[in-house]
RNA sequence: GCGCCCGUAGCUCAGCUGGAUAGAGUACUGCCCUCCGAAGGCAGGGGUCGCAGGUUCGAAUCCUGCCGGGCGCGCCA
């Protein structure tokens, strides 16, 4: 069991200090003094840690804020770990440690191992995360690609926050189109078994060539059926009455196949295409703790119960024979259909109960990683929460902007019409999965994504995933060395020696990896992958710029045995953060590229 | 018409939830291999942060109104 990282003991001492100070200073005053917090400088010129404070509570102190920052310093004990506190612009109060204690993480790091960056485990909330969820009813492309490898690097990143947390695939295998998707295969099939079967698919049908691969996979006891039953009293298929003919011609199939050979048939088109989906996706590298049915809400009563819940806080009512749900009531922009006239249930119904069945299985906050298109279902869905009595800050929902693919400079053209849609596998095979799933997630989420395709498989700086992995395996390549030279690390040498490292640049290199947990902590709590991305390329670029000082003067594998082992300490310390960072991402970290 | 997202360097984007001189990559210009991988690094030029108001010690960041772009507004799933 590797040692969890503990909090920074040497800043929460200093932040004790100062707010002991604060107070100090400002005890007459009739103001409440918060705790002090510090923040990691951006700039190594502002010192190691810095805080605004002085600047906050001038106003409330009736002091100018560089005065009062003198009188909060003025009472601030002497210790050795603190070289000097200065005031700076407006009122910053700038910490400068003394040499050497900023590479005290470096012991951390390598103590930890892949457990540094993780925060200790909290009871709560058990979080759920639940992405993808694309209809069953085609293979996954690239726009489903983006939703997958944000969901998992956010799964991942909560759980390196501390947070239980659980990622749950919603199978879509009730409905309308499941059966537009059974008789799809089925005259695909008959076509290929029966000439007199038109050539010409229904409008409203799925047209790609993976349904006519499930229907060659078939078995022989649908070809029984006649063609001539399955279009007979079929309205004309046009764009107008496209549904109307697909619908007709779904129950003649029932007809003819009766209800448990259409539903098997459904069962089996519905099991070829989720294999296919569990295959895909366990290749780019995203699992899912439960693929849960849509189907099932409908089997074990829960859609019932649920609705039943939401009409005992008097929030449903009947109307021109619909039952409705008063979402307007709950901030929604109108009342939602759960029940039509027929009788069916809408599947707003079904997604009420399934978010109240994630609640009742413990969940206290829900993640829904939705396809921004969706945006303007979020009102309701959170309305039908609230309608169970669950607060409505319960349910987050993180939007996936569009992909653009661009090659050769110039955008690929995208369209589900026909079928004709670039697959995710498709671009996994052009790229691979470590440059898919970094492009995927390393621009914001709410940010349209230009995936440039040639920029991913193109070994330079210029590739970003490239960049940082050739940092982890730069540095594997200099213990390869190493140990070429017949030379050992020794790693208590290393870290007894910290105080010998002088650079700038290996100060700097320092200060990012110091970083780490706080970025794990920020990205996770907004719900940002992207953020971890961009820090791991600031490492990498730390680390480039430190390899590449003039090896005449610098070299990680010097003649001196202590500062050789405190050098090397710096870099295994960087590898294991790029490793950690990117195992995140769901990145591999190569050892020689 | 209403709602959500976006607008930052020529291009693609960050900007850590209100802080210090707005940063990367790319492109452009010029440098650095007797070397642990130059698949890299260093330096330079390039900005009315869409526009106009407001809030305050302080605004790219918060508020209001415009202007652009994307998406969505079913008894579909």
């Amino acid at each position: 069991m590797p040692v969890r990282r503990r909090s920074d003991p040497l800043k929460e001492a200093l932040e004790k200090t100062l707010t002991a100070a604060v107070t100090d200073v400002l005890l007459d005053r009739e103001i409440t003094i918060p705790n002090v917090t510090l923040e990691h400088t951006r700039d190594p010129a502002h010192g190691d840690f810095t805080t605004n404070i002085a600047m906050r509570l001038a106003k409330g102190a009736g002091m100018p804020p560089r005065e009062l920052a003198a009188a909060v310093i003025a009472k601030i004990p002497p210790d050795p770990a603190v070289a000097k506190i200065d005031i700076a612009g407006p009122g910053f109060i700038n910490v400068y440690l003394a040499a050497g204690q900023s590479f005290a993480v470096i012991g951390e790091i390598l103590e930890t191992g892949e457990a540094f960056g993780r925060a200790a485990p909290k009871e709560s909330p058990r979080i759920l995360v639940e992405f993808v969820s694309a209809n069953p009813t085609g293979p996954m492309h690239v726009g489903h690609g983006r939703g997958a490898a944000f969901g998992a690097s956010l799964a991942a990143l909560l759980s390196a926050a501390g947070y239980p947390v659980s990622t749950e695939y919603y199978v879509n295998d009730a409905g309308r189109q499941m059966e537009i998707l059974a008789v799809s295969v089925l005259i695909r099939r008959l076509q290929q078994v029966k000439s007199e079967t038109p050539k010409a698919l229904p409008l409203a049908a799925y047209q790609g060539e993976y349904i006519v691969t499930i229907a060659e996979s078939l078995d022989t006891s649908y070809d029984g059926v006649d063609p001539r039953r399955l279009y007979e009293g079929v309205p004309a298929d046009t764009d107008d009455t496209k549904d109307a003919h697909i619908d007709a011609i779904i129950e003649n199939a029932q007809s003819e196949l009766g209800v448990l050979g259409f539903s098997s048939l459904r069962r089996y088109a519905l099991d070829a295409i989720l294999a296919d989906i569990r295959i895909d996706l366990g290749e780019f590298g995203v699992r899912f703790d439960k693929w849960f049915s849509e189907e099932s809400l409908t089997d074990d009563g829960s859609i019932d119960a649920a609705i039943e819940r939401v009409r005992e806080h008097n929030l449903l009512y009947e109307q021109d024979g619909h039952t409705w749900f008063r979402a307007t009531e709950l901030g929604d922009e109108k009342d939602r259909v759960v029940v039509r006239s027929n009788g069916k249930k809408t599947y707003f119904a079904s997604d009420i109960a399934y978010h109240h069945n994630k609640r009742e299985r413990g969940f206290d906050l829900l993640i829904d990683v939705w396809g921004a298109d969706h945006h303007g279902y979020i009102p309701r869905v959170r309305a039908g929460l609230q309608a169970m009595g669950y607060a409505p800050a319960s349910l987050d929902v993180p939007l996936i902007q569009f992909v653009s693919l661009w090659k050769d400079g110039e955008k690929i053209a995208m369209t589900t019409r026909g079928g004709q849609f670039v697959t995710l596998r498709e671009l996994r095979s052009q790229v691979g999965n470590d440059a898919a799933r970094f492009f995927y997630v390393m621009r914001s989420n709410d940010q349209h994504l230009d995936f440039d395709l040639d920029l991913a498989v193109s070994k330079s700086n210029e590739n970003p995933v490239f960049y940082i992995q050739y940092a982890h395996a730069r540095i594997a390549q200099v213990f390869e060395k190493l140990a070429a030279d017949s030379l050992t690390f020794y790693r208590s040498e290393g870290l007894a020696n910290l105080g010998l490292l002088t650079e700038e640049k290996e100060k700097n290199l320092a200060s990012v990896l110091v970083r780490y947990p706080e970025t794990i902590a920020r990205a996770a709590e907004a719900r940002a992958p992207h953020m971890l991305a961009n820090y791991l390329r600031d490492v990498a670029t730390a680390f480039h710029s430190l390899y590449n000082i003039d090896p005449k003067t610098y070299k990680f594998i010097d003649d001196d045995a202590p500062l050789r082992n405190a050098r090397l300490a710096l870099i295994l310390a960087a590898q294991q953060v790029v490793k950690n960072g990117l195992a995140i991402l769901g990145v591999s970290a190569p050892e020689r590229m």
